[in-house]
RNA sequence: CAUAAAGACCAGGCCAG
């Protein structure tokens, strides 16, 4: 059985659920009985798949086999059920294990909690850790974080600013960079730079150094305000720190630069990009190409394109610029009508 | 601490407004 979780768990990393739940019923046809282990794994599975119901099912199969169903066999329904929109199913459940005599541990807590977040019942979220900190176990940093997150998202950024302050200011919470960077991310995305860098300040004081996410947050921030220049100063110092810039970085980089006219230096992303061993994803080209048909450079853009193709990527359909790339291949712009055509398509004018 | 559970970052398209 042992041997039999090892392998159930692989699977599941390699997302292959139905496989893994195929696997366990040949298992069982052959005698290998599966433990509490083997049933969390395959709750997973059938959660995964869009199948709560079957999860509850082997909960009681669980039960029936005289196995204590325990906090991780309860936390993996309560984020299945949260994904299947059933916020108050998980919350009811949350509550059985309590009265069971099962503590849900901060695991539980915090998968509620970003359940909840994620299908917009902050509402609850909140309800739920007031109740918590009243109690004995008092909520650890990492179940703020999907709440502030949360109320950034949907536009509670000043909410999310007071949580914030009280969070830090308790003293049974440490603040982490994860607590800090969503904070950041939601100010970034609500434009509010100068408060997001504030905090971000804060943070280095505090001793908090950080990390590549900080880092991508406010680079991409930067950018879609306009502040190319503060981006790649944001880069360098990225860099000076000793933290390697990820795809993602390049991503924001590149994007943000050719949104604000700085396709050149782009460019010199993308090959430093390629120099550090990043292979540049289906995205990165896509940024690159439409902003290299937007100012003219039509054979940067189709040099691109074949590169793309070449490097393994399939060109993204759907989309403007794939559509103009390919006909460029097939040679459809013999007359200039239909190339004026397309790139009034872009609201640029050929020369 | 083992085979099972929680938080932050990137483009476009479509649909809704």
């Amino acid at each position: 059985t042992y041997t039999l979780n090892l392998l159930l768990s692989s699977i599941v990393k390699l997302k292959c659920y139905s496989a893994a739940i195929q696997l366990h019923m040949k298992m069982n046809l052959v005698g290998i009985e599966p433990d509490l282990c083997t049933l969390t794994i395959l709750i997973n599975c059938y959660c995964e798949l869009g199948q709560v119901d079957h999860g509850l099912c082997l909960l009681g199969e669980a039960l029936k086999r005289g196995y204590d169903p325990n906090q991780k066999t309860f936390s993996t329904l309560i984020k299945g059920l949260c994904e299947q929109g059933k916020g108050v199913y998980a919350l009811q459940l949350f509550e059985n294990m309590t009265e069971k005599g099962i503590e849900p541990s901060m695991v539980t807590l915090g998968t509620l909690i970003t359940g909840l977040c994620k299908i917009n019942e902050v509402g609850l979220a909140l309800e739920l850790l007031k109740k918590m900190s009243n109690g004995n176990c008092k909520p650890n940093g990492v179940v703020f974080s999907p709440v502030i997150v949360a109320l950034c998202k949907e536009g509670s950024v000043d909410r999310a600013l007071n949580l914030f302050s009280k969070v830090i200011t308790d003293p049974s919470i440490s603040p982490d960079v994860v607590l800090y960077s969503s904070l950041i991310h939601g100010l970034c995305n609500s434009r509010r730079l100068s408060e997001a860098i504030r905090i971000f300040d804060d943070m280095t004081s505090q001793g908090i150094s950080g990390n590549v996410v900080t880092y991508n947050s406010l680079i991409h921030g930067l950018l879609q305000n306009g502040e190319w220049k503060e981006a790649r100063k944001y880069f360098d110092e990225m860099v000076d720190r000793g933290i390697s810039p990820n795809i993602i970085t390049y991503n924001s980089l590149i994007h943000g630069l050719c949104q604000n006219g700085q396709w050149k230096d782009a460019k010199i992303y993308f090959n430093e990009m390629v120099n550090r061993g990043i292979l540049p994803t289906v995205r990165t080209f896509n940024n690159l190409i439409d902003s290299f048909f937007k100012e003219k450079k039509i054979g940067e853009a189709f040099e691109l394109f074949e590169l793309m193709i070449k490097t393994d990527q399939k060109p993204i359909e759907n989309n403007r610029c794939t559509q103009i790339a390919r006909q460029f291949q097939e040679g459809k712009f013999s007359t200039t009508e239909s190339w004026f055509k397309e790139m009034q398509s872009y609201g640029q004018f050929p020369d």
